[in-house]
DNA sequence: TCCTGAAGTTACGAATTGGTACCTACTGGC
DNA sequence: GCCAGTAGGTACCAATTCGTAACTTCAGGA
């Protein structure tokens, strides 16, 4: 096993890092976008509408994004409960940039599709 | 085990999740930070820059960006062998997404960190 | 009286991840 | 003759991640 030099958790260096892990839980960006499409949502239509997401799942990744100021967790102790996420002033800052990040990865799905149908014509014709 | 009731493997949603995955891998950033501030590098540099990659990671991330067509990699058979990484203009393209996001990550930490010290002075003053 | 629903929590376990160590080929230098 | 350096590839191994299933509390409805 031989013990792995330093512990070395949390790299002290770059913001873009930290932001990036938080953005990247496998359903972060579904929950984000469905919080800003859709508005302030319970606990279970946001289940419902990540679909597949599993509760324990959701759970974690929106105690981490409240924890990291992106969201608002409003508890109505009422019986049954009624919880309701609902993004921060924070939580819309991001609004931008995924917004562009999605416009380029579009882009290049498209472009890579082109490309790919262009290749499958070429050998179509080269036949 | 109990069958996953689907595969469900590659949603085929978002490309904000393929874009994000992508970046995502631990070292990434880093990577595509050096390559952009140092221009073109070879194996061994990048891997010395980045500190604390392993080999066996290094080339894996380097493969997946160039299959995302984010970067290039020329090979020269001569021995001992050199391989030159270098971003591609599509890698060049994520520059102001990533500057944005970085500049967000920063500006964040240090509201954060001005936050901590505001609530520590409370404490003390209390005292 | 038992079931349902909300919003989780917990335990367990399988699969993925990433690290370490060792291997390659080849040549130039000591 | 032996070692170093380049650019990895491969096997193995520990730790982390994520899913599933079962449990919780309390009130209202059939």
């Amino acid at each position: 096993m031989n013990a792995p030099a330093e512990p070395r958790k949390e790299s002290v260096s770059c913001p873009m890092d930290f932001i990036l892990r938080m953005l990247m839980g496998p359903w972060t960006t579904y929950i984000l976008y469905n919080l800003k499409t859709h508005g302030p949502q319970r606990f279970g239509e946001l289940k419902r509408r990540v679909s597949g997401v599993s509760a324990k799942m959701l759970t974690e990744r929106l105690r981490t994004l409240e924890g990291a100021g992106l969201l608002r967790r409003d508890y109505e102790a009422t019986i049954p409960p009624k919880v309701t996420y609902s993004l921060t002033k924070r939580g819309h800052e991001l609004d931008d940039v995924l917004g562009r990040l999605a416009e380029v990865g579009t882009r290049w799905e498209a472009e890579d599709a082109a490309h790919r149908s262009l290749r499958a014509a070429e050998l179509k014709a080269a036949e």
